[in-house]
DNA sequence: CCCTGCTAGTTTTTT
DNA sequence: ACTAGCAGGG
């Protein structure tokens, strides 16, 4: 966990320590146990410390630490708070309620299961999840372009539950606007509820919805919670949506004992159904708040404060705080122009080396950007630069196909009932159940109203499946019957391990190895997933309950990539969105892409620019000592160069000067400009200039050759105390150029057509072009039968000889080593091959 | 069943 | 610019 420095946290410290380490403000946060409290702290002012703190004192006044409740924004920082009050007081760290408000909902739905007559073992469903589940709900209605709505649908579903909002009350509201793609989508909402419910399915919002119903319809449950929880704490409040909010609200309507803690300045997930008036009229909600503002900063320099604060005072919805610190000025905040995303990606490599060379470790460095996109130019630069890094936050593990298609087995364990999951898995690895088996199966079930996997096993009586695919099924529901009674007998383990073999996914994963090599990591993925399913069991064994397949599933199912990316945080740059830095706290901060259009993002109306502007604060504020602020003057996006300006929040936090930057821009050469002197660019590059006329040059490279040279010109409004450090000549990096001609066509017009000019290390074509001017060729077995070890010809590979013969009838496959070293596996009755 | 080539969507952020 | 997902052909 990069926000506390292993140095630090390692300390033990006791409660006595702790307390007299606190400053008024903090202690008295600490020390209130009256109604209702809100703390505001801003940035860096010690909010975990006292919350911990906080927790720590309520047990030792004699709360009871397992009545108790802290929630928390994310379960890394659930994890976290959970090790600082166990170093506090040791022993409690288990047993206090730390939880992420889904967390939370999972455990109070699981033990009340029964009042809301749902299933113990309900799946979770994630985000791709709810997209299958509503492209087939379009599908059965009959629109014709499904995909194109399925994000947005799948979004105003989230949104209304965010707000509890159920789809009748969709309806009406669509009805009233008249707009058919809103009575659509209320439609389908409609109909998606029927299926999650078929399914025994809940999905993110349905944790915290459901929460609110079990709580709000079921006064007995309500009363005893209310009753149980002692305190209640919750973090991050300035991003808590509507439902959140109502069950914090409910929890703690009897005993009042409510600590609620977040900055308004740094409320950035509107987007996902937070409400900042939640933190913003906390006063208004509950009477007789006690409200205590953290405004000390022990994080930043006096330069990284100050900007910071010059940035958000410009937000016209805010509470008034004002932080202040006692840290030194610090180094100048560097702020600079770059020509390009690969400038700004070498330019940050450079400094990034250069802190190192000044003896900064890597794991004290932070580069934050503002979409996930630009985290590519970065990875690049960073390789060539031979420059550690980790990227956060992308594909998580439990993402990733291999290990999703061992889960969906596994839910398929659990509940039968999940068709998404059986759809998924239903030929993973194929097993002759395609698309037309598939199709049958799912309106016999329809038609039938039963779930997919019942369809399965009345196969034989499917209208129109053809006895291969019903063997198939039959043997598939044979797999799942055995798993099922193999989970009374052993342990989790061990029935992921018998999914992953018995099922054919293993050898099918180790047959893709043999053509392509990448399928290893796939290998390690379902290794790491056995062991995290261990890990998980001896987890249960400490905390003394019985694992099983159905907790593990919804236990990883709230995992995010942070969770489980500890792997090899030492020694390595953090590459990160903005978002995902909330919270953590770096030596050395890069922001990238400065610019209009991207930080902030084109919004268009003024409170979504003013959560821009939070944003941009919460990077700032991320930054200990030095903070490097870089905006490129073109960029590209959807694979066009753009020009951009500055980001206005360079203007607004003083770090830029209006005049400056148009004085430097006057007297420099733009950057296409550039291009066209040296004739870089070919005639298809023409079209994505602004000047668009630029012909008669070669080839179209990615360019960033000419951009570097470019900065020998210097003289923009950058305040780099690194520019010197460019060689004289400005070719100081070798391989940096990457002027490839791979990515790119000859000029669509010189009928070269799809001819690509290879640089000489790549790899060699595996058809001679001369074999591809021949003819096809006739079908096989025209000479009696193939057998291995004999010959055969094909037009384009040439002769080969034959290595293996698998299957039977039509789906027999057959391979073939060709003598150009190519192999090759066809279909029996369709393979071009001749038999010599 | 597997490969290829084409198209469309992506790039705002995610518990 | 890049990719995933597909239709169509072998």
């Amino acid at each position: 966990m990069p926000c506390i420095p292993p140095a630090r946290s390692r300390i033990v410290m006791d409660l006595q320590d702790a307390l007299k380490s606190l400053n008024p403000q903090q202690l008295e946060a600490v020390n209130y146990d009256g109604g209702p409290c809100l703390i505001v702290a801003g940035a860096g002012t010690g909010k975990t410390k006292t919350l911990t703190t906080k927790i720590a004192k309520l047990i030792a006044d004699g709360y009871h630490p397992a009545r108790i409740l802290a929630v928390t924004f994310t379960n890394k920082a659930a994890q976290e708070m959970r090790e600082r009050v166990e170093a506090l007081v040791p022993g409690t760290g288990n047993r206090v309620w730390i939880h992420t408000f889904h967390s939370f909902g999972v455990r109070l739905l699981r033990q009340n299961a029964q009042a809301l007559g749902l299933s113990r073992d309900f799946a979770i469903y994630d985000d791709s999840d709810q997209k299958k589940v509503v492209s087939l709900i379009l599908e059965q209605m009959g629109i014709k372009d499904p995909k194109k709505e399925i994000n947005q649908i799948v979004s105003l579903i989230s949104r209304a539950k965010d707000d509890m909002v159920s789809p009748e009350t969709m309806m009406q509201s669509a009805t009233a606007s008249g707009l058919d793609f809103k009575i659509r989508a209320a439609e389908v909402y409609r109909r998606y509820e029927q299926k999650l419910k078929e399914a025994g399915a809940l999905d993110f919002g349905d944790l915290l919805v459901k929460t609110v119903v079990l709580l709000r319809d079921h006064e007995d449950v309500r009363n005893y919670y209310q009753d149980f929880f002692q305190y209640i704490l919750v973090d991050e409040y300035q991003d808590t949506n509507h439902t959140q909010y109502l069950i914090t609200k409910m929890l703690a309507a009897k005993r009042r004992k409510l600590c609620v803690v977040g900055d308004p300045d740094q409320s950035i997930y509107s987007w996902r159904g937070a409400n900042i008036r939640n933190i913003l009229e906390f006063e208004k909600d509950f009477q007789d708040v006690k409200t205590i503002t953290l405004e000390q900063n022990y994080r930043s320099t006096k330069a990284i404060l100050d900007a910071s604060n010059r940035l958000i005072t410009k937000n016209k919805k805010r509470k008034e705080k004002n932080l202040f610190t006692d840290k030194s000025q610090g180094d100048p905040i560097e702020v600079r122009e770059l020509m390009s995303e690969g400038d700004e990606a070498r330019w940050v490599s450079q400094n990034i080396k250069a802190l190192v060379n000044e003896g900064a470790s890597l794991k004290e460095i932070a580069v934050f950007y503002r979409t996930n996109a630009q985290s590519r130019s970065f990875e690049d630069s960073f390789r060539r630069y031979q420059i550690p890094y980790r990227l956060v936050g992308t594909v998580r593990f439990y993402d990733r196909k291999e290990i999703k298609d061992i889960m969906c087995y596994a839910r398929m364990l659990v509940n039968p009932a999940d068709n998404v999951s059986l759809l998924r898995i239903i030929n993973t690895p194929t097993r002759g159940l395609g698309k037309v088996a598939q199709e049958r199966l799912l309106e016999y079930a329809e038609n039938n109203h039963i779930s997919l996997y019942e369809a399965l096993k009345n196969a034989a009586y499917v209208p129109g499946l053809s006895s291969a695919a019903c063997k198939a099924a039959v043997k598939l529901v044979q797999l799942f019957e055995n798993w099922r009674g193999d989970m009374l007998l052993t342990d989790p383990a061990d029935i992921f391990h018998k999914i992953m073999t018995e099922s054919g996914y293993m050898d099918a994963v180790k047959a893709e190895m043999e053509k392509d090599p990448e399928a290893e990591s796939r290998l390690q993925n379902l290794d790491a997933l056995i062991n995290a399913v261990k890990e998980y069991e001896e987890r249960c064994q400490k905390g003394e309950k019985e694992p099983s397949v159905a907790d593990f599933l919804q236990e990883i199912s709230l995992l995010s990539g942070e969770d489980d990316s500890q792997a090899d945080e030492n020694g390595a740059v953090t590459l990160m969105t903005v978002h995902l830095a909330k919270g953590l706290e770096f030596n050395n901060v890069f922001v990238t892409g400065l610019e209009e259009n991207l930080f902030p993002i084109g919004r268009d109306n003024e409170d979504d620019l003013e959560e821009e502007r939070r944003l941009c604060y919460v990077a700032m504020t991320r930054a200990r000592e030095r903070l490097f602020l870089t905006y490129a003057r073109t960029r590209r996006k959807f694979g066009q160069l753009q020009d951009n300006l500055p980001s206005r929040f360079l203007f607004e936090s003083g770090l830029l000067d209006e005049s400056e930057v148009q004085e430097a821009r006057a007297s420099q050469p733009r950057y296409t400009d550039y291009h066209s002197r040296y004739g870089l660019y070919g005639a298809g590059a023409g079209g994505s200039y602004s000047g668009g006329h630029y012909g008669g040059g070669y080839a179209r490279g990615k360019n960033n050759f000419g951009a570097n040279r470019y900065q020998t010109f210097e003289g923009y409004a950058s305040k780099s105390r690194f520019q010197k450090r460019y060689d004289a000549d400005g070719y100081e990096i070798q391989e940096d150029d990457d002027l490839d001609y791979t990515s790119s066509s000859y000029g669509g017009s010189s009928g070269l057509g799809s001819l690509y000019a290879k640089p000489a290390f790549s790899r060699p074509a595996p058809s001679p072009a001369s074999a591809s001017q021949e003819a096809p060729t006739p079908p096989a077995q025209k000479n009696g039968e193939p057998a291995v070890g004999g010959l055969v010809k094909h037009g384009v590979f040439g002769q080969g000889k034959i290595v293996s013969i698998a299957g039977s009838g039509d789906s027999a496959k057959i391979t073939v080593l060709f003598g150009n070293g190519v192999r090759r596996t066809f279909m029996l009755k369709f393979a071009p091959l001749e038999l010599l």
